[in-house]
DNA sequence: CATGAATGAGGGTTCATTCAT
DNA sequence: GATGAATGAACCCTCATTCAT
């Protein structure tokens, strides 16, 4: 369908290949220490070049993020829509999301600084298209919950907070994990179950 | 013995008074967008003198932040000491923070970009020592979760996880309120219960 | 012997199309302003064609000017050549000229700003040729001058001083036109009575 | 009145010092050819000492024009107000026009190419205010024939086309001599004779 | 022959930092 | 001790031009 010469093609690999060196060196350095001639050395283009597929650092920079965030979103949904009951539905959102973001360690990097780094980093206009696909997917988890609640399955509360908190509670893991580095993957696998006990059963005994 | 000349408290004026528009402007633009220009013509101070205070940006920058937190941790620890049993001890750290983070909006969207900021902003060196204190912190929570499992309070599980999954928790709610500034501040101090019935009960029914 | 194949002609219909756009673009943008690619867009060719009509962008500028300059001094030599008596001649060297320029506003604005434009605008090489150019028409004017002297029409002066301030005389009204585009092209022809009058009477009254 | 300490004084030098190399460098090679960098290591400074000064190259270069072109009115205005005839005035204007061109050859090129060099070299904003000064200076002259006018001295025709004709007479001898370097400057002021016959006296014998 | 993707040199501009007063 | 003028290194971005297809 979408059938494209091999000039085209070859246009597109290129175009990937940026990005992908692009992520790798802001999640490095992040984006004011990173130089469009540093991506552009590591990709083996020429600083114009980027400028052909790019129209700004910034613009680089967005499209980073974006194009894997939606990469993200729908993973998680496609492999939350594969469970029945609503409580795989949750519990597969957690897996799906840190499985997601096992895999993508440079990117998480860059999405964690832009979604919670206090957002100031670049522009405003871009900052609000990704944090409008963050809360897109939290909104989605909200629903789960809301479905959830209607079911008699959670205690009555606000949906949407109970997605924030969800959310809060495994970032905060997979925040440690990427700051000590020498914890194996496995070893943030490991702590799945204690998230789900945490939120979903008890943590205070009597 | 700290007796200071009527110079030496001049100066220390002088220096708070750097630290605090230098918060305000960090907080605003972040880091690599605030100049040190605007900051010295905002303090009403030649640019030179900021360095006669401080011996670069950086070094500014951290200044800020490590003599905020070291008020915060201090704080935090001062309210908790206050309580006698150990659920009330936890219960306060929540209290604490949300209500220091109440206090000092501009502070916390520093403190966010550069302990979840994905610590790329900055250079590692005081990078290390703002984690430093942020592991502190988490330390410090840890041991009463350490002490409420001994006395059968809490559920065995690594103490450290526990402490992980509250901080998690609770900046989940902050940042959402730090995002959306139309919430009064009321709005967030009512979300505390909350977080104490998602972390400390049950959220599942069944 | 000019005989081209159809190939020879359409590859002088596209360079033809070329120089068209060329000069409209360099016409309301100026030399360094205009840009290849933006040329080669409008006159849908890639950029890379415009290269196998013209070695570079200085020479795409020369050839728009020299091309059209040709044109015009043919053109005021043929007019004035239909004329037998010298003081018809050199009226109808002012009416062609302004004739001319009316018919091509986008021509003139380039021509003047090389002419009369201070000349750094590009390279000496082919300002050279430009200004050879305009020396012949004034030489030409100048000629008609020396013969008019020599019949005993005109004062005796350097022609060539002669044929300098009627076309500084004639181009102020030019210019005056070019700025402001509210004139209707009628208004500049009624003009040229009053050139003339200035130009071979009296000014002052006594 | 304007006291300024010695501080004052000298940034004042050496704004005025970069605005003399500035003008050197334009009138050489106009606007586009020009760099910062040149002029600044022309002028002995840093490249970042000229932003101190001027906000941008357009900036610069603005200024170079306005300042000198406010001189040149000046001039003009006050060498004819020593005048009491008006024809006086009118021919006093010519020479001193002549006579402060002669004196600045540099600056009249960047004149030259801003009023009569197409207009399209840099920014319309600008472009406007020096097109604003040249209309004055030119409806200055104006008056002047619009007085001589009702005097009975001159012929009833528009001043302003007076004035535009007289500018663009002048004019043309002045490029001529910019052109031609080697003409030695007594030999444009030996030319005023012929433009003042040639405008106010009959070029045509009968 | 026509293309358009790729290039690399170069320009404008900014800013942390220093030094003479 | 405070100043602010001066610095120079570095970065983003543009564009004329070429080359492989």
């Amino acid at each position: 369908m979408k059938q494209l010469s091999r000039k085209g093609r070859e246009k597109q690999r290129h175009r990937s290949e940026i990005l992908q060196v692009a992520e790798a060196v802001f999640s490095e350095k992040g984006f004011f220490k990173s130089t469009i001639r540093e991506i552009a050395r590591k990709a083996e283009f020429a600083t114009a070049t980027i400028y052909k597929f790019f129209k700004s650092k910034e613009d680089l920079y967005t499209k980073v993020i974006i194009e894997k965030a939606d990469e993200f979103v729908s993973f998680v949904e496609s492999e939350v829509s594969k469970e029945t009951s609503i409580m795989m539905k949750v519990e597969k959102s957690i897996e799906a999301k840190v499985g997601f973001f096992l895999g993508n360690v440079s990117f998480v990097k860059i999405y964690f600084a832009q979604t919670r780094g206090a957002g100031f980093s670049i522009h405003m206009s871009m900052d609000k298209r990704i944090r409008k696909k963050y809360e897109g997917l939290l909104q989605f988890v909200a629903q789960l919950f809301r479905d959830g609640i209607k079911e008699g399955i959670f205690i009555k509360a606000d949906p949407c907070d109970l997605a924030l908190a969800l959310d809060g509670l495994t970032n905060a893991f997979m925040f440690s994990f990427l700051e000590s580095r020498k914890e194996s993957k496995e070893l943030l696998l490991k702590k799945i179950p204690l998230m789900k006990k945490i939120f979903f059963e008890q943590v205070r005994l009597k």
